[in-house]
DNA sequence: GCGATTTGACCCTA
DNA sequence: TAGGGTCAAATCGC
């Protein structure tokens, strides 16, 4: 399997963001089938509970791509929102062409030069998410703003322990249209957790604490954003919800991020899109 | 009372 | 000058 999937790694990489968006989805479905074909080899386990455990993390491997699949079959369908074209061509393009005063070209220039105050490139992450509350980390939000041409405001985090342990790890996250089957979430990730490094069980890497997963309840996203992460839910039910993803996700940072983070980068490539910087 | 969030103002960069 | 990012006082909830 292993040869397989680094053939897609090794392949020219598609140029226009619509080409990346297909190349995919090829991917995906591809990686469908290979789920299908595990799936029939982990049913020859014959113990019962292995078995069973394995087949239902197979399935759990199918759903998340067939979502996958069918969130980027959808975006593929529909004119591409000023915000993942705005990405997508933070990604590919050297020069930004015309429309130099456009709201969305500016942003990803700017997040594509996003630097620190000596001029030094900031380590950053991007990642499209259904779940941006999906991270076992401390978050304090510190600011919300609306962005030109964007439908949703852009919110502020930065590490709960900045102050107290000088961590400089910050997040963006920005919903994006909320026309597919669930909405999608930009979320950018920039400096690495520090305070992990200085405090490996606390306090960032503890699970013992209820404050080391970002609280994505009404407390701290705003109420359309959070309607929209998840419709429908009751008071009691976005509490349950905090709590029982900080049960779920107790593990390293990176493996969590490339390996359980339902993502999809702008650019259809890679899960996560990594800008490494000093530090990294 | 304390900690977290909100939000308007200010700063910085292109 | 416009727009994104951050600050900090006011506000809220426990």
């Amino acid at each position: 399997m292993s040869t397989r999937l680094s053939s897609a790694k090794n392949s020219q990489p598609p140029r226009s963001s619509s080409d990346r968006m297909d190349a995919a989805i090829q991917e995906l479905r591809r990686g469908t089938r290979l789920a299908d074909l595990l799936r029939q080899q982990v049913e020859l386990i014959p113990e019962l509970e292995r078995r069973h455990a394995a087949v239902a993390n197979v399935g759990e491997i199918s759903t998340a791509m067939e979502s996958s699949l069918s969130l980027l079959q959808s975006e593929m369908e529909r004119p591409p929102s000023p915000e993942v074209e705005a990405v997508a061509m933070a990604a590919c393009s050297s020069d930004g062409g015309t429309g130099e005063r456009n709201g969305a070209v500016a942003r990803a220039r700017r997040m594509r030069h996003r630097r620190g105050r000596h001029g030094a490139e900031l380590p950053m992450k991007e990642i499209l998410t259904e779940a941006p509350e999906n991270d076992r980390f401390h978050w304090r939000k510190y600011g919300e703003k609306n962005i030109l041409n964007a439908e949703y405001p852009r919110l502020y985090y930065k590490c709960g322990y900045s102050d107290d342990h000088k961590c400089p790890a910050k997040k963006y996250v920005q919903q994006q249209s909320n026309s597919g089957p669930t909405p999608l979430f930009m979320v950018t990730l920039i400096n690495e957790h520090t305070c992990e490094t200085l405090f490996p069980n606390d306090p960032c890497s503890s699970s013992s604490s209820a404050s080391q997963v970002l609280d994505f309840t009404k407390a701290s996203l705003s109420p359309p954003v959070m309607a929209a992460a998840a419709p429908g839910l009751k008071k009691e039910e976005e509490d349950s919800m905090s709590v029982s993803m900080h049960r779920q996700h107790s593990y390293p940072y990176d493996e969590y991020l490339s390996s359980s983070f339902p993502t999809m980068s702008p650019d259809g490539d890679h899960q996560v899109k990594f800008s490494p910087g000093p530090g990294w």
